[in-house]
DNA sequence: CGTATATGCGACGATCTGTAGCGTTACAAG
DNA sequence: CTTGTAACGCTACAGATCGTCGCATATACG
């Protein structure tokens, strides 16, 4: 239930955005939507990468794989975060928000409106729950 | 102003949590507190290494360096979330949290009591400032 | 059954890490 | 001044990642 998935590279991160953006996609559409020109067993590569980490799951149509998200892109970036509360403040998530505030990337204002925004988001599909 | 910190290897970060622990120290107190025994040489690599990626900085005491942290643990703590945050959500804090509390790392009412908390903490040292 | 095409595998070089040996230098005592 | 000692930086080296492919192989389709 607490499944550490590893970290990713640079141009691993870059594949998997797209993987989350554009649903299900196969090696050549995310080859197309790169910036970089890669050559196809580069972008096959990655993708078969990300599956081993844990990232990606495919599915075979016809002869060819179709790759999509095991997990939504907020929960993913939600345990990264977990992650380095851990490292850094043995888990005291506080810490780290004070930190936020201290460095200037959100103020307590906007922290109370997440809080909010949280709170109706949850409500709204809190009821079928997973 | 946005010097993005590289990213710590396993010892490397614990060897940092020491420095933030207990104040300016010296490669030989880090060694003695360190779990596992390793050569003096290999504390003051990590030690220099620290100190080239920028988290560290060190004095000379007669013929001993002292090293100590360039920047608050929680404030190294709250780049790394916002580097993932840009990472994964372009940016939106928001996404993330809500991942959070998806994810059960995090309710609303913890949420929100972090919120006065933070206001609190800010409002304690908000005059003197840095 | 042959051809085109999508796939997996293996590989290679670059970088990062953990770990340490060793030559060098500065300071204190003889 | 010479020398022993302690602290330092430098260089190294093996193991793991990552970005990037070339290539042999498997397979749907005509």
């Amino acid at each position: 239930m607490d499944d550490r998935l590893p970290e990713l590279g640079d141009l691993e991160r870059e594949v998997m955005q797209l993987v989350w953006a554009h649903g299900p996609v196969t090696a050549e559409v995310v080859r197309e939507r790169l910036p970089r020109r890669l050559k196809e067993s580069t972008v096959r590569t990655v993708l078969r990468r990300l599956e081993e980490k844990g990232y990606a799951r495919h599915t075979v149509d016809g002869r060819t794989y179709v790759y999509q998200a095991v997990e939504p892109r907020a929960r993913v970036a939600a345990k990264a975060v977990q992650r380095i509360v851990d490292w850094f403040c043995n888990g005291s998530i506080e810490e780290v928000l004070v930190g936020m505030v201290d460095n200037a990337m959100l103020d307590q204002q906007q922290l109370r409106t997440l809080a909010d925004q949280v709170a109706k988001a949850k409500k709204v599909r809190g009821v079928k729950k997973e």
